[in-house]
DNA sequence: CTGCATGTTAGGTT
DNA sequence: CAACCTAACATGCA
């Protein structure tokens, strides 16, 4: 269940395991993932070799040398992984790719069946992207951007950061330690939260992407980097998931859980108090 | 059995 | 049009 640090984890171990390789054979096998129509995917990819591999926000794009891309969202439990040529057969295994040199095989696994993958032609590549929507990805809006973009609109700041449309790559989990670092209310209507406040909410994103990354992303239970190793940033949690504890700064309150945006949201009442 | 889950979106209503 | 709400997708786990 993947969001931008642990997105940004699976690439780099793509970009270490199968860039520059060539596409010996795709297999995809059924079932089939959701409301894709794949056919003549795995017969696309054949022969050709990955030459980029790059991501904005949550989303996951391998350039192909024909100039081709394969889009790939991970949505809730889809996993990239590199599995030996011998592995055993696993039924949520929904795509297999094997490469020339055979040393070992790419396979996207997802239990859940919300993950998609897409090929993309050269051709299509503008108005595929266009069709996606997607904001500047968390890392790269710069603070004055940021501040912009929440300042112009009268939502509920939560919601708003969820958005992938307005700021790319952020979920449940890192939106809530965003907010608890800021001391910002998830409910708090963004016109109204000051400059100052932003720009220091823009900084404790950055911070907090950037360091979880170095953890290789935050493991509950099914995620994991390409190796199946999983990350360790669940360990730095300071909101997410910790209702009833003490809340780590004031150290007088509990860690509270409502329902926000129709997802868990986990803050301190005392920090994070709802002005106005 | 019930409720919940790191994501997104179609289809409504206000 | 902007913002919000619900249900839905398929599966596993406590």
């Amino acid at each position: 269940m993947p969001e931008l640090p642990e997105v940004e984890t699976v690439v780099r171990g793509l970009r270490k395991s199968v860039l520059n390789r060539q596409i010996r054979k795709a297999l995809y096998c059924a079932p089939h993932l959701q409301k894709i129509n794949t056919r003549g995917f795995a017969r696309n990819l054949r022969g050709h070799r990955i030459s980029a591999i790059n991501r904005i926000g949550k989303n996951i794009f391998m350039g192909l040398d024909n100039n081709a891309l394969i889009w790939v969202h991970l949505r809730m439990t889809g996993r990239f992984l590199i599995v030996k040529n011998s592995m055993e057969i696993d039924c949520h295994n929904h795509l297999i790719i094997e490469f020339s040199d055979d040393v070992n095989k790419l396979v996207f696994r997802d239990v859940r069946k919300f993950g998609q993958f897409v090929y993309i032609p050269a051709k299509k590549r503008d108005h595929f992207f266009d069709e996606l929507n997607i904001g500047i990805d968390a890392l790269q809006i710069s603070g004055d951007q940021f501040v912009k973009a929440v300042k112009s609109r009268n939502r509920m700041i939560k919601p708003l950061l969820l958005d992938q449309s307005i700021v790319a790559g952020l979920g449940n989990i890192y939106v809530d330690e965003i907010l608890f670092q800021s001391r910002v209310h998830p409910r708090q209507i963004s016109s109204g939260i000051s400059k100052h406040k932003l720009i220091r909410m823009h900084d404790n994103m950055h911070k907090t992407l950037r360091f979880a990354i170095e953890n290789m992303g935050t493991t509950f239970d099914s995620f994991s980097d390409v190796n199946n190793e999983p990350g360790s940033f669940q360990s730095y949690l300071q909101a997410y998931n910790n209702e009833g504890s003490l809340c780590p700064r004031c150290k007088n309150h509990k860690i509270k859980r409502i329902v926000v945006a129709q997802r868990g949201t986990y803050f301190c009442p005392y920090c994070q108090k709802l002005s106005r």
